[in-house]
DNA sequence: GGGTGATTTAGAATTATTCTAATTCCAGGT
DNA sequence: ACCTGGAATTAGAATAATTCTAAATCACCC
């Protein structure tokens, strides 16, 4: 059998893990690892910085949330996991999250332009947000 | 009129910038700002590493440069500043650019569902890049 | 209760980026 | 040519983001 992965209460996450995903899906937004540290503690105040990024580290790879880069300063992370579509504002800087139909189609094309072996494809639309827009 | 803007014959940019500016577009890869450093004190031995970065925000401004974030580490700069998508090789990371005639239909879908006013959209495939693919 | 390997911890170290204050530079006016 | 003012550059310090290190702890197995 495997060797012991902390605590099995959480579905095989440790104490510490557990309060980092928690923290993550509990948000709507898409937070920092700084904010994810300080939400954390108040879940379980005697984790360490480092332990975030360990765990943030660990959930990436496991595929428990997606780590997400853009615009100015630190990395943020997802809930979601699935693939899923960017909007960015250009003026406020916001991200989010919506679902598009891709077609097969054009995972082919970008397929057969990029040379690439495809897995998936994601789209990313710059604009203005509700909140930015003009005359609203 | 306007006060001075440094150097014209460089077409209105100061010597620094235009170093910057050469390394880039000399460049095929897309480069952080401290591989930029590096170059540009080849071409100006007393370019500052601040100078690297104020030149690279300007640029970057002006949308003659364009800063793309992803993977592990710094910022990377991308002499492309025409609309273009992306392919990301989830082996070995490289970043590839290519171009795709995406319809005008589904920045419009994007649109809908984000509620964004749209800009411009951009295509992000996820795979492995040539060099990486199995079986060649 | 002890052994084992993974995990956590605090803090130091490293890397990336921005800031600061002093200096230099250039275009324009005299 | 010289002066002037604002913008740009410089070196280095400061800050922010992330990773590393070594020791302590933990959960599971025997």
């Amino acid at each position: 059998m495997a060797k012991g992965i902390g605590v099995q209460g959480s579905g095989g996450l440790t104490r510490q893990r557990d309060a980092v995903l928690r923290v993550i899906r509990g948000s709507g937004e898409h937070l920092t690892a700084c904010e994810i540290y300080e939400q954390a503690r108040q879940l379980l105040p005697s984790i360490s910085y480092a332990t975030v990024y360990n765990s943030l580290k660990f959930l990436t790879n496991e595929g428990l949330v997606h780590e997400v880069k853009f615009g100015k300063g630190a990395s943020r992370y997802d809930r979601e996991t699935e693939r899923h579509d960017h909007a960015i504002c250009n003026a406020c800087g916001k991200l989010v999250d919506f679902d598009l139909d891709l077609s097969e189609e054009l995972k082919r094309q970008a397929a057969r332009r990029s040379h690439f072996k495809p897995e998936s494809i994601q789209l990313t639309l710059r604009g203005l947000c509700p909140d930015c827009r003009p005359g609203k």
